[in-house]
DNA sequence: ACCTGAACACCGTTCAAGT
DNA sequence: ACCTGAACACCGTTCAAGT
């Protein structure tokens, strides 16, 4: 819940930016990315359909910043389940994961949003950019610390977070978008998630 | 490649159900997802845009359509680069993995409107279920295949098919939305997914 | 049966005015 | 400075006609 507007002041808004970033929010979360057009976006944060062009060039950029307020959100979740979880790398990594896809199962739309295409030149989104590498880098730091206490294998770190990274992204979405069967029950959810990391940590070769 | 009617006869279309995912597919290389309107789609293939809907329902039902056929091509192309490479597991879980990646990245929008939501109801669309369901027996098969040559550890092969499935999807995603670094050097990006690959094969875990 | 063209409601975007 | 309302081009969808 950010602060948005301090008061109105004769006009509508003092921090129309930020509302109508909450207002997208809010339709993605009811009626899904369909429904999120312009006009209906100014309507719930009680403008017409012409203000919002002054804080954003067009619907795209809107999106952009709705997507960096996602990845500003994800890391904070990220950030607070690693924080409370104990401090076993395998747990670790564990919480992380199950707070990635809780994250993605209580707002699919804004999830899909995040990661569809939006973000495609980098150069031209450097805070969008920012935002998502925030969560990036609490993966890797988390896994330097297993490397440092024996739990995990050495090797560049960055490159073991591209791995697990994918990992959690893979079976988020494909979850996300119905490919794995998932039955409503959300410790099998979990589950899921938490057996295939325990897969990477074991490893697919048999046992010798 | 269904049958529908075989020649043109006296009107312009012979099968214009085929010619408008053909349509579709083609603005989907050209313009990616935003350009593809039924309007447009349905210039392209020859006719007003009134036609269409003696095929489809609604525009969402040309998107599942597309979609559809791209997870045909999908599976065409995985069991192709398999059945070309060497039988050892993991060279035949790489080859399946590159595929798939190079799929993804030959046809970036098109991959990603596969996987954008529109599969939601499985039950709603048992076609394209079926379709995308090919892939991963695909993969089951390879990896009960190791398993009996004793190169893989035992264990559900359905469940290390969806932590195998998970982990190349997500590498695909992330590199699509160019969430991960690429040097635009392919052999570069075949490393990576085969390096994660074997990240997965080896395990996270010290060895002993 | 399959096609065309007009029509309707709607959306993204712009702009001339208002306060 | 920030707002409104009209306007334009366009899209999804429907429908009365044509052949």
């Amino acid at each position: 819940m950010p602060d948005s507007e301090a008061t109105a002041r004769g006009y509508h808004h003092g921090d129309l930016r930020n509302a109508l970033i909450i207002a997208g929010r809010a339709i993605l979360a009811e009626e899904g990315s369909a429904g999120l057009d312009l006009r209906k976006v100014a309507r719930r944060a009680g403008v017409s359909h012409a203000p919002p062009y002054r804080h954003f060039p067009d619907k795209q950029a809107l999106l952009v910043a709705i997507a960096e307020d996602g990845f500003q959100e994800l890391y904070r979740q990220l950030a607070a389940a690693q924080s409370q979880a104990e401090r076993a790398a395998i747990a670790q990594l564990g919480a992380i994961g199950r707070a990635y896809l809780a994250f993605a199962l209580d707002r699919p739309a804004h999830m899909r949003e995040m990661f569809s295409g939006l973000t495609l030149e980098r150069q031209a989104h450097p805070s969008l950019y920012a935002a998502s590498k925030q969560s990036f880098g609490l993966l890797t730091a988390t896994i330097a610390a297993g490397q440092a206490s024996g739990e995990i294998r050495a090797g560049d770190p960055t490159e073991l977070a591209i791995t697990i990274w994918s990992l959690i992204h893979g079976v988020t979405m494909l979850l996300l978008e119905r490919q794995i069967a998932m039955d409503a029950d959300a410790a099998d959810v979990g589950g899921l998630i938490q057996g295939a990391l325990q897969q990477l940590y074991n490893g697919l070769r048999p046992e010798q």
